[in-house]
DNA sequence: CATGAATGAGAATTCATTCAT
DNA sequence: CATGAATGAATTCTCATTCAT
């Protein structure tokens, strides 16, 4: 149906501004259609959520893929790491999502198996040439990318461009020593302040 | 009363292992007490959720005052995030309100400043020996708690200790370089499965 | 939908009865509905009542307006008198909502004012033709309905009828058979907004 | 106890202030006393308010029995009215109990008994002199205390002496500048008892 | 297939009342 | 006697989910 695209779109955009706990009700009116076509598509909210997540995930994979095929090894890890933060920069449930114990969803746990299977590849090319440290794996990286992405949170709505700070920092941990001084320059302060209306750009 | 001390440890507890969402019933319950109970010590839910988070920045902000006397400035900031990150570990609460724009109460913001502050001397006084990056301030350093928290959630079950490894990922980014390995093994894969019943040891 | 009249109904006749202060639970289950539906329908309690005592007072401007009409002015004006207070004797809420300071809800206030304009209307035409005292306005008869209902309030029960007396004896009072002036000057309209705090000196 | 009068004072202010909605708590507070103390001298909320309600009854049969022995009638049966309402302009509560079916309280029953005996008296001698209606009761006369108040009730901030026009208005109805006689029986007695159930017909 | 009305299980919060100290 | 801590029933309102049309 056009209809289960028109709730994806509706609901990725929703679930990435707002966070998991919109309401179904919320989605299906941005959406343009009832509530119940909601559950006709999808048997749970939690179903929904997960096809969403989906998505993203199996884009990050398809990115990292991709990058495989890059020359340099270092350069294409360092790129897979800045699409993965993006996209959690840019998706509120995403970031509450991945993770989370609370993920029961089978295929959900399987895209991330493959997201740390491509991060592996990734890794080992870069491994391989001595640029980053020989015991780091794949899943450190994709964890690495929840734990930037935490960093910069608090700082989105005031510096929605810390997170490249956080990244470089992140990449010079990993990596095997360089003098690159951080891309961003520091935060002042926690700006805790306003409740964050659209959370990131 | 000695019901708010009961209170407030099951409340830290409950949170802890299951997050901000808990309803204050369930709380009452733990403490076994009425659900009056629990408004008559805090005015509302929001008020318990920030004394809980002030007992535990406030311990960490002294944890950090203790380490300025410390004599090494590297092992004292090194410290001081081991401690950090531990208490983030061991409470699910925390790390969801730490950082969050959500947090509009005036004495955790506060709290949170002094942390900032606390973390700048310790990381200043590492930055004028030239043991960490010259532009690290103390609120990165209040953010990578955060973050290398974030990193090892979704092990916590698995491998409680994980967030060890990324401790020392995340100095290794900060610091000027050395050939350290990293402490702990790297996992397998993202154990997801289980509905966490404890969060962290 | 026919839940909306059920409920409208249900409503009306419990708040009739009881006043203001039922629950929505009990208005839920007299109209044979979940709670849910109520809300559905009317986003608020106050929403509902409003809805309630907006129908029961266009019902009565409509009896004014028709009224008008008449070609008596005196017994116009009675005939709307009796009306008013025939409404608000079988009506507990009604007369616990009109005229309360409390009243903050804009169409309700509307509807008052639309019904001290039609009073004003009759009353008009009666001091035109000198039926009733001079300084008599819209806005003290509209008062002197709530007065009278309050007055036979507490007889209701034992003597349903009681009312009528007291319409004869406040119709007394406004008519022209002496020529004392009335002490205070006429309202100009009933400031229904601010809820009052001090209540009185 | 010393502490009952302080209670009784706390309480009348908050309930003229307030109404008979104030928590307990409130008028604890206000008296300076703990919540508890409330109970050991009312064994209920709805005692302590009945208690003030019969102090300012008798307050008012006081008035009207002083009165009795005024020179001229019609003017001690207006100052008696005028005395009446003001209590309950300046009373909230007052205003709220008063002539309310849920008035189960035998005390205050009987109170109101005997401010209708007073009333009764005073009408009495106007009636003599040909000053009120001869079919003028006491009782109609109290009830008038309550609809007059009523009437001016909604004007109380804007025009907190509102009052005295309608004192004027409703002395003008019984007063006997007319010749007919009023279509409804006196009402024998206040009966307060029965909480009604249908409201009216 | 699509709809949105209906449902009812909670959630936070308030408050009269009880009772141990 | 006085206190105020504890209680839990009741209230308004939200929302995922179901289902008749």
């Amino acid at each position: 149906m056009r209809n289960r695209r028109l709730l994806l779109d509706a609901a990725a955009k929703t679930f990435a501004e707002r966070g998991v706990e919109v309401s179904i009700g919320e989605i299906a009116q941005r959406a343009g259609v009832g509530k119940g076509t909601v559950f006709r598509h999808f048997s749970s909210k939690e179903e929904l959520l997960a096809a969403i997540m989906l998505g993203m995930l199996d884009e990050l994979v398809d990115t990292g893929t991709a990058l495989l095929a890059a020359e340099d090894p270092g350069l294409a890890l360092r790129e897979f790491m800045a699409a993965g933060v993006q996209s959690l920069v840019t998706d509120r449930a995403f970031c509450e999502v991945i993770g989370r114990p609370s993920l029961q969803h089978r295929e959900v746990r399987d895209a991330i198996d493959r997201l740390c299977d491509v991060a592996e590849a990734l890794t080992d090319r870069a491994r391989r040439q001595n640029i980053v440290r020989p015991d780091l794996t794949g899943t450190d990286v994709v964890l690495l990318l929840g734990g930037i992405h935490h960093m910069a949170a608090p700082l989105l709505i005031a510096e929605p461009q810390a997170w490249h700070r956080y990244l470089e920092l992140a990449f010079d941990g990993i990596t095997t020593h360089t003098e690159r001084s951080l891309p961003h320059p520091p935060p002042r302060h926690l700006p805790l302040t306003t409740p964050d209306p659209d959370h990131g750009r």
